[in-house]
DNA sequence: CGTATTCGATACACCGATGTATCGGAAGAG
DNA sequence: CTCTTCCGATACATCGGTGTATCGAATACG
């Protein structure tokens, strides 16, 4: 029964050909699922695109689900980075509006993550240890914005109303996961930004007087 | 072609026992999505859980995206309904906490509606004619929300940060969405309706000084 | 109470996808 | 260069779901 599948092989050869078919299936599995969604994608499919036969991919991964996680955590991992990197950008004290324009860039990049990200969510909500692992991205990500926004207080105290510098930084994810909601409905990447920069100056700066952007959902 | 098919069926005698299967496929479709998911789920087990065969199915529907379809109106429908009485609630003046309790209350009832209509938007990001049917829910229920807010906007001013009735209208609207995707994670219903409440009153009042509960993500 | 008509159960043919077993050829070690 | 080891392509058996055609039974109607 393991004869074939070796998807967690501690030893062996570490292989060099084996590493490119695998982040190909993987390049290959993002683009499938954004443009059908899991649950409407089948193995033989993403091998298809990627230029594989399914031997590959049952020599790399055991399962569709593992496929999914390992392309989630791969991508996820990549935009912490980069939302850290936006975070780290200026110095010590936090230039509100600028950090702001950074972060959103970085999280409203491309909707085709966005796609993939709801659908693991979705996911994740069916099935206890995948939301563990989601939530503890998520914790990561909230812990970051927290800790710089907790690192500029002195400078820009926050605005009273949403407590402290934690449920701050919730609120802002909630406003992040609000927005991609909208953006995944209404394909305005450009207005997304706009507004949740908006929301995001709105709730981080003690009355802010900027007009908000007018919707067109 | 069209023996069986007589899914939008014009004339005939309207029946009656049909009305009831197609309650009762409509109910179990329901669960079965809650429970798997859209795209997890086979046009059998559907059937199967509602006690019938797949010949009621096809007489009822023609595939599993119009069944969807159906479903998701019919309790997004009553959604709204509910939420309209909820904000009808009380006089001309707006009495934001008590109103803000009574549509979280509605809003966030239950997990498995919340479980199904995100499967919705998933499906709506992914099919233009589908997204144009959910923003069009949307703006229903950001409409009365904005109607409510202007209705009021005499007796309880709307806090600057957020500009006019309609963008704060958007906003609650995002707070809400941003609240689901929390609560699908955590599956704490309570303390999802604690943070909307929080969330939504600190957006709609002036300087509100309730300290937010501690998340628990 | 018959009876015309509609509903839904059963049976059938048909993919498409899955997972495994086998094997030839690539790639690294010496 | 050789040879061992590993990777991934091919072939196979199988299964679950789909959609349609047919027919008995339930139901509305006169």
């Amino acid at each position: 029964m393991a004869a074939m599948t070796r998807t967690g092989g501690s030893t062996g050869r570490i292989t060099r050909r084996r590493a490119r078919t695998r982040a190909n299936l993987l390049a290959a599995a993002f683009s499938v699922f954004a443009a059908k969604g899991f649950g409407h994608v089948s193995i033989e499919e993403i091998c298809e695109t990627a230029g594989y036969s399914r031997g590959a991919f049952y020599s790399n991964f055991s399962s569709l689900d593992e496929l999914f996680f390992a392309l989630y955590e791969e991508r996820a991992e990549l935009i912490a980075r980069q939302v850290a990197e936006a975070l780290a950008q200026d110095g010590p004290d936090l230039d509100v509006p600028a950090a702001v324009d950074r972060v959103t860039a970085v999280l409203l990049l491309d909707r085709d993550w966005l796609l993939v990200k709801t659908d693991f969510l979705v996911h994740a909500a069916r099935d206890p240890e995948v939301a563990r692992a989601l939530l503890e991205h998520r914790a990561g990500l909230r812990g970051a914005i927290a800790e710089r926004l907790a690192r500029a207080q002195g400078h820009t105290p926050l605005p009273a109303v949403l407590g402290d510098v934690d449920s701050a930084a919730h609120a802002v994810v909630a406003a992040y996961d609000g927005v991609t909601t909208r953006l995944l409905l209404d394909r305005d990447v450009a207005g997304a930004r706009a507004w949740l920069k908006q929301l995001l100056t709105a709730l981080l700066t003690e009355g802010s007087a900027e007009p908000a952007p007018r919707g067109r959902e």
